[in-house]
DNA sequence: GAGTGGTCTAGACCACTGC
DNA sequence: CAGTGGTCTAGACCACTCG
């Protein structure tokens, strides 16, 4: 049996929320990597000594929270942004008129700079710390739909260069996954309506001025840490940012 | 015991979903209104002649999809928008400044009319089917901030008017659910940044061809039908659209 | 067939609410 | 105190995958 913290202690939580805590422990020290097997539940029941039930409800809401995959006769899998059904997960942009297209991603410019006192904050660095800077575009059927700018912090994504970024074909957290050992599990997004500023109009093919859509982009890894930056202009004339609420 | 479904049949669907399934249509159906309670987990067990583990697991995806609301002691309620924690579960709009002033609904007007192709379609009624349109400001700390346009079904929403739209000081929702035995359990929204046309400029304060946040959103009811068609135009200057990705 | 996750059950006990 | 949901266990069996 493991050890159960008193009901009437004001840490109390239950058992299998220990043993999701102790799993998602195992997942930051990179026991199992992204789309790796992780042991079985009666494995991990064992390990932990407890029942295969708690076990369960463990793996049951780090699966909710897309953490882990469940495949049925197969095992349970860490979550990667390799595996195709993950590379969009985050973007939300759909072609108005319907059917979808595929999108490319058309790196622009990679440099490297000192932290502002904004980014400082976003990022949990110090203002003054390396930080990297990239401009992209994103593309469907080879027109340009998004420029992205993305802050990163020096330190993780130390090697990161223009050169890299045109090599990989797959989505950017697959990337930072493979290349960094940095996995995003989550994000926010804050979205404003703007005009297009002069650059951004040329990049986007609009007139200046014209209404953008502005998503800036916090993304978490494990541990809520912050580890991205990034702020998108979308031009809204054939996509919208589909939404779903529940 | 339930009657199962043969593993091998196609239309296989494991008993709580089935629970759910029923427990579903007697929502519809309203044998228990919103922001009642519903039968115990032991009682609905006995009426289902199954486990309690298995209303248990329906109840669960139930509470998942904010159907209903578990509360330890007390017993397990149907989701209602006139619960205070509900009262803004679609509005993602949050000052960019920080803290979270009081939102308020101003109704300017409300109309009948005849639905257009696109109405139509979209509400899964037929065009020339009369609709109720309702505009509507909202406020936070009395700088309007957000005008809607409201598009419904007038067969369901008959009686709907100015002054019931004026003495409600609740929620919209909370008002259709009541009024109109209308609940909303889900919706989508389609983003789009636009320049502000005259009218909306004048009522947002802002100058004619601003940039504005175009929000438009499908509500549906019980079995994915669609209730309300509306749009929003959002002023981006002191609030953003706020949009957790995970 | 062996091993995985998925379902279902039954029973014990805990935590919270309200009378 | 009784009644509710919440946790934990143990065991049986089903469904899926792969060798």
């Amino acid at each position: 049996m493991m050890q159960q913290t008193p009901a009437d202690s004001p840490t109390f939580s239950p058992l299998y929320r220990q043993i999701k805590g102790l799993i998602l422990q195992a997942l930051e020290n990179r026991e199992w990597g992204p789309g790796e097997v992780i042991p079985s539940e009666i494995e991990l029941a064992s390990r932990f000594n407890v029942s295969q039930g708690t076990v369960r409800k463990a793996i049951d809401e780090m699966a909710a929270e897309n953490l882990l995959v469940r495949r049925q006769g197969k095992g349970t899998f860490v979550a990667s942004h390799s595996d195709p059904r993950a590379f969009y997960r985050f973007l939300r942009l759909v072609p108005i008129a319907g059917g979808s297209e595929q999108a490319r991603s058309v790196p622009l410019e990679c440099w490297r700079a000192k932290a502002g006192p904004e980014a400082g904050r976003v990022l949990g660095i110090k203002a003054g710390d390396p930080i990297i800077i990239v401009r992209r575009l994103l593309e469907f059927s080879n027109k340009p739909v998004v420029v992205d700018e993305i802050y990163l912090p020096g330190e993780i994504f130390a090697g990161l260069t223009l050169e890299v970024l045109k090599e990989s074909q797959v989505s950017l957290y697959s990337l930072f996954e493979a290349k960094f050992g940095v996995r995003m599990i989550r994000a926010e997004e804050r979205l404003r309506a703007i005009a297009a500023d002069r650059t951004s109009a040329e990049l986007l093919h609009v007139p200046e001025g014209s209404p953008l859509l502005s998503v800036e982009r916090t993304s978490f890894t494990y541990g809520d840490r912050p580890v991205e930056w990034r702020r998108g202009l979308y031009s809204t004339e054939t996509h919208c940012y589909l939404n779903e609420l529940s």
